[in-house]
DNA sequence: ACACTATTCCAAAGATGATTGGAGAACCAT
DNA sequence: ATGGTTCTCCAATCATCTTTGGAATAGTGT
């Protein structure tokens, strides 16, 4: 065979995707860039890494393509190359969590005792019959990014404060990034404490947008 | 942040798939096991690797649930974990041909001059309407283990010296294991050259099943 | 020009992964 | 039991990736 060595060689380019996708800290950035585009700065805080760490990071994903870069003055702005990136990175993500108990156990642990879901299409169901009031309980820059229509900014950190704002006799669906996102379990413990009835979208903003329902800016 | 820690845990067992991916031999391995299981053996053989690579890397992707295994007597068969695995096996693969430069150049390099291609319901509407006959190039084992309904097997070693099978007077149509597999271009060059009319499958087997088309044993 | 900010580049250290040959384990046949 | 086959485990070597601080670069504001 002398195809040998051009197999090996595309097979090799193929693998370039898929070592990027090879660490944890890449894939949390993944993960925030799934919302909204950020800075490196941004970036390195949100996930708990060094700056240099982040950039050496962001630089392997960008020589895989995975995210495009956007300067503006001092600022380098990261964001997701395009969908096909964003459906990869949840497929991988659902592979591993079907696939591997331990994802399971970690994801349990993060995530906390499990809290009444809803589906996307029960939400939107909800929505339009006026039965609940949908909030958006990541931080305001990736509501900004775009959001279900209809929804409410209230960021989580703001939703003990703001618990006024939302009426007291009726259904409260929360959402945030994603299958795997923390926020909306946080969000529903804090409002059935509250003694409000409350449920989370079961997914997020990720799944809504890959599935191409309406997302307002 | 006490999620801290339980985020990274959570994000690392993402990656182990992920690192699952990362390497161009296991690529290649979960492309032969994407038509059909074999044994370790058969798997290094055809992949160019020495029998304990073959068998590390074949540890590599079982740790992380893309493949299982099955015991015959002395041999040990692979196969994939499941139709996810295929799924984000293709996906990855779709991803760096879209995103990567150097992919689409390696591809090229790989499988020759380009041929034409027809898509999957032209390769059914051909078939229905008797305007071609399909020939299914893979080795035998791969087609025993599922191939389009009504396709011939003729491996393309022995398609040189079986072409009287063929009928001269209609358009041939030739498929394989996927996207990325070279043995469909290379049939239809052969096939041209012998003054046959002859396209290929613009993909394979792996994209036909994922699509749930009909699939005989 | 100068100071300042945001990010990347570089080099070194440590950590992790790949490949190999040889030994060991599981199974079959005689 | 013995020998043969197929595969996995182990240990050593080598290669690659990660993380870090410090220097370099690109751009902004004075």
């Amino acid at each position: 065979m002398p195809d040998r060595d051009a197999k090996t060689a595309l097979f090799d380019q193929f693998a370039r995707v898929g070592k990027a996708l090879a660490s944890g800290k890449r894939l949390e950035l993944l993960d925030l860039l799934s919302q909204s585009e950020r800075t490196v700065d941004a970036l390195a805080k949100s996930a708990g890494l060094g700056l240099t760490t982040a950039s050496a990071h962001l630089q392997t994903l960008k020589q895989a393509n995975l995210v495009a870069t956007r300067r503006e003055g001092t600022k380098i702005f990261y964001r997701l190359a395009g969908d096909d990136v964003a459906e990869l990175f949840a497929l991988l993500r659902t592979v591993a969590d079907d696939r591997l108990p331990d994802v399971r156990s970690a994801r349990e642990a993060y995530l906390g005792d499990d809290t009444d879901a809803v589906s996307r299409e029960d939400l939107l169901d909800r929505v339009r019959s006026g039965r609940a009031t949908v909030i958006d309980v990541r931080p305001t820059e990736e509501f900004a990014a775009g959001h279900i229509p209809g929804a409410v900014s209230i960021p989580l950190n703001e939703l003990a404060d703001r618990l006024a704002e939302l009426p007291a006799d009726q259904e409260i669906v929360a959402y945030c990034r994603g299958a795997f996102c923390v926020l909306s379990h946080d969000a529903v413990r804090l409002l059935t404490a509250r003694g409000r009835t409350a449920r989370r979208l079961a997914d997020g903003m990720l799944e809504w947008r890959l599935a191409e329902l309406p997302v307002a800016v």
